[in-house]
RNA sequence: CGAGGCGUAACUCAGUUUGGUAGAGUGCUUGGUUUGGGACCAAGAUGCCGCAGGUUCGACUCCUGUCGCCUCGACCA
């Protein structure tokens, strides 16, 4: 490729905009262009980088025994009533009619697709187990897309799908899976990446990790044991919470709290430490008219993801309403109404003594109160794990948390695909079953930024080797100088039958043609200038700094050669 | 959907408070001097000032509405 055919301009400034580095640098190097919220057009260079992740990701999928089908992005909506999810998910499915009035679909995850393709493929148990895969663009109407490629509307996905007949199966492949990604990952060019337990979400089903890119500007929040590795999205994260051992109240006394209606204020005015205090949150749940009050020791925070799976329903923090029967900021479990309220007790509460809570009363609570006297049938897990709480596997370090990005997933979806849309198989013995499911995705675009994300310098993106759009980037100076051009030229012709090599063959000056080999990021530079000509040596530089030097023109080809194979080895196939 | 911010040239942004001929830098075109980190000189092209109403002799500027984009939150198979 020479630099002055290619499609795409360089900015020098930082685009407006543009929060994180990868955003920053995509749009600033020719990368991508925005369309509208959350929907970009890949220039040239994107378009390098994403069809490498793709052979990447092709590879190692086969490698597993998934091959590859294409399913479609538009489809009717009675697959998706078939499954039940044409009306479980909001408007981040896109609906629409066909010309005809039929409701129609965009497709933002493939679930039914590839059940309507394998129920009439598989119908014998000797097909299974199987998997198939697919690259192929998602839409997902988000509510909000943000970080350039991070969070998209439309985005290309690598999604597969496997089906079983027994547990074990279905075991047996998503561990396959799971070391599959981590090559992937590895492969691409990820090092600070780990995975993670999360939760199942819409897609449904038995157990789910979550890959993860640690970075600061990650959207998910995720629980780390340095010491024994257990990881978890915060979404699901157990901690266990140190004992308090507060000795059992004897009477329990109502006292003045004029005003006071946060756990801070009531920490503040009665001098005591948060984990004594009972705090109260409201929330709304759907398909209910009873206000669900959820009660949790004062310095933790009710995990909404935990909160929704233990009541099977939505729910929304309340907003205060006037003369709804809440007395908010002073609601406590003594006294209330249970006739209107639904209540849940968090198991931190659970063996909480002489602890303060509200007295249903303006501006009154009790201090002294013991859960154990509350009378509480059941305590559920609600709590949000922080850094305060140990490890809840080897009991013996705090967790850390940290953030990341998520860069793909894996789901146990067991029956609920196959069995809401009636996918069966003959059995050996003859009787009609149900298959079982795993999911597992990895976002293209995503990915990409992610590698970006973790590998840049303030001048721009330094690609692996192993995705970058060019393996070698020739920059030639004052090109056009007969020896140069001609050099420039004799050697852009031999190493672009091994390597992918982009000529800057523009007649610029050198500023602007290091900046913008910085911003396109190739691995290996070679520097050719007319001095450098006559003294018989090029300079030869790699994108991450580690190798700067000049080579005699004779050894050329056998250093690139070195170093190329050096870089390959560092990301290479293990 | 809640809160905030922003829509002016291809890009980054002034100008709006106080209404009076549309601006700068970068980029682009042409010519020249340059050429190891976005160099310089000269000449030039480029605007439905997001859109629609309204007020006014006159609106980029004031008013109303509307659309779009960004950030935070909510949300996220």
């Amino acid at each position: 490729m020479k630099l002055s055919r290619l499609l795409s301009n360089t900015h020098k400034e930082w685009p407006a905009d543009t929060v994180s580095k990868s955003h920053g640098f995509l749009v600033k190097g020719g990368y991508i262009r925005q369309v509208t919220s959350g929907i970009y057009s890949y220039l040239p260079l994107a378009q390098m980088i994403s069809l490498k992740i793709i052979k990447i990701i092709r590879e190692e999928m086969n490698n597993i025994d998934c091959t590859e089908v294409l399913l479609p992005v538009v489809m009717p909506r009675e697959l998706w009533e078939e499954s039940g999810r044409y009306d479980s998910i909001s408007d981040e499915l896109l609906r629409f009619e066909d010309r005809t009035g039929h409701g129609m679909v965009l497709g933002m995850t493939h679930e039914e697709a590839v059940v309507h393709l394998a129920r009439t493929e598989a119908t014998t148990y000797t097909k299974y187990p199987f998997a198939v895969f697919q690259i192929q663009t998602k839409f997902r109407d988000e509510v909000r897309s943000r970080g350039g490629l991070i969070r998209t509307r439309e985005f290309l996905m690598k999604d597969a799908y496997s089906f079983h007949t027994t547990q074990e199966s279905l075991d047996e492949y998503y561990q396959k899976c799971y070391d599959a990604y981590f090559r992937i990952f590895k492969r691409v060019g990820l090092k600070n990446f780990i995975a993670v337990e999360s939760d199942t979400g819409m897609m449904g089903g038995m157990g789910a990790h979550e890959f993860m890119l640690l970075c600061d500007i990650g959207e998910d929040s995720l629980a780390i044991c340095p010491n024994c590795g257990y990881s978890a999205n915060v979404e699901v994260a157990k901690g266990i919470i140190e004992k308090n051992d507060t000795v059992a109240a004897d009477l329990i006394e109502e006292v003045d709290t004029p005003g006071v209606k946060t756990i801070e204020q009531l920490q503040e005015l009665l001098s005591l430490p948060k984990e004594r205090l009972i705090k109260a949150c409201v929330f709304d749940v759907a398909g209910s008219n009873k206000p669900l009050i959820v009660f949790i020791k004062g310095d933790l925070e009710v995990n909404e993801a935990k909160l929704k799976k233990v009541v099977n329903a939505e729910i929304k923090p309340r907003a205060a309403q006037e003369n709804d029967g809440i007395c908010y900021g002073f609601v406590g479990p003594m006294g209330l109404e249970l006739n209107k309220f639904d209540v849940i007790y968090d198991i931190s509460l659970k063996d909480g003594n002489n602890m303060v809570c509200g007295a249903n009363k303006l501006n009154k609570h009790l201090v002294g109160v013991n859960v154990k006297d509350l009378n509480v049938k059941e305590f559920k897990d609600i709590y949000k794990a922080n850094a305060d709480m140990l490890c809840p596997i080897c009991e013996e370090v705090h967790l850390n948390i940290s953030h990341g990005i998520e860069i793909g997933n894996i789901f146990k979806l067991g029956d609920k695909y196959t069995k809401a849309m009636h996918m069966t198989y003959t059995a050996a013995n003859g009787k009609e079953e149900t298959p079982i499911m795993g999911c597992y995705g990895i976002g293209v675009g995503r990915l990409m930024a992610s590698v970006l994300e973790e590998h840049n310098d303030d001048h721009g993106p330094i690609w692996p080797i192993s995705i970058a759009p060019f393996c070698i980037h020739i920059v030639a100076i004052k090109y056009h100088d007969e020896k140069v051009n001609e050099y420039a030229n004799k050697l852009y012709k031999e190493l672009s039958l091994k390597y992918d090599v982009v000529l800057d063959d523009r007649d610029l000056s050198a500023g602007v043609q290091f900046a913008d080999a910085d911003l396109i990021g190739a691995p290996v530079r070679l520097i050719i200038s007319a001095k450098s000509i006559a003294n018989n040596e090029i300079e030869i530089v790699t994108r991450d700094k580690s190798v700067c030097k000049k080579v005699t023109t004779a050894n050329i080809i056998s250093e690139i050669e070195t170093i190329v194979d050096k870089l390959r080895k560092e990301y290479g196939k293990e």
